[in-house]
DNA sequence: TTTAATTAGTTCTCAAATGTAGAAATAAAT
DNA sequence: ATTTATTTCTACATTTGAGAACTAATTAAA
């Protein structure tokens, strides 16, 4: 375990705090293929959460089943302290990447 | 091949995009170790570095041998245009989730 | 009123892509 | 011949990704 978090770990890990008390499997799938134009699979997105969720990123809970057809119970998942830092320092590093003079000239007329 | 730029990838893009014309293995090398604050293998960098040539993110040419001691010939890289655009979208893709008001709201504290 | 069908969700299994290290090879100067 | 800078090769670990299988709830039908 490297500790780095993958381009599709910080999608899902994004997503879920968005998403605020409402994120689970499904929403966070459909979310995701919204906000990032992008088709995921269920397994896809449930592996990568499996694998967030024992290096300490999120937390889940279980809710209660709903009225609705098929309704079954939800995993619902937060993020926790570590998920938030993580998440923060991935950015703070990032954005100093970004910002430096020679990479700005490079890539100005792609921006 | 998914197409998409993974972490590291985009790490390596971000620092040939930095050094300009001065990219090859032992610059970037050292560049990424110090701008991430990260220790990296060569060889590691060097895979990396190939498949991104392979995937046409990247193309190299050969310079000339120094004339210190073990100067050997040095593999010079340059990001394509599809390099650039790649880097630009994945840029413009996080700005965007990152500029989502929930994901502010849930993250504001650690930024 | 039990049983079958339908549906929302999650979990399991496996393959492919990406990330990582270290050893080996190469080519230059001393 | 030795030392040094650099690249290339080999092998493995981790992450990403798809789809099938499973589970549990509601509705419909007998």
């Amino acid at each position: 375990m490297r500790g780095f978090i993958g381009e599709f770990e910080e999608l899902v890990l994004l997503t879920i705090a968005a998403l605020g008390d409402q994120a689970y499997g499904v929403s966070v799938k459909e979310s995701i293929e919204q906000r990032a134009s992008r088709n995921i699979s269920i397994g896809a997105l449930h592996t990568t959460i499996t694998r967030l969720e024992e290096k300490g990123f999120i937390e889940s809970r279980l809710g209660g089943a709903t009225q609705e057809r098929g309704g079954r119970k939800k995993r619902f998942f937060l993020l926790t302290l570590e998920g938030k830092q993580g998440l923060a320092k991935i950015k703070n590093l990032r954005d100093e990447l970004w910002a430096d003079p020679n990479t700005q000239i490079a890539l100005s007329d792609f921006l």
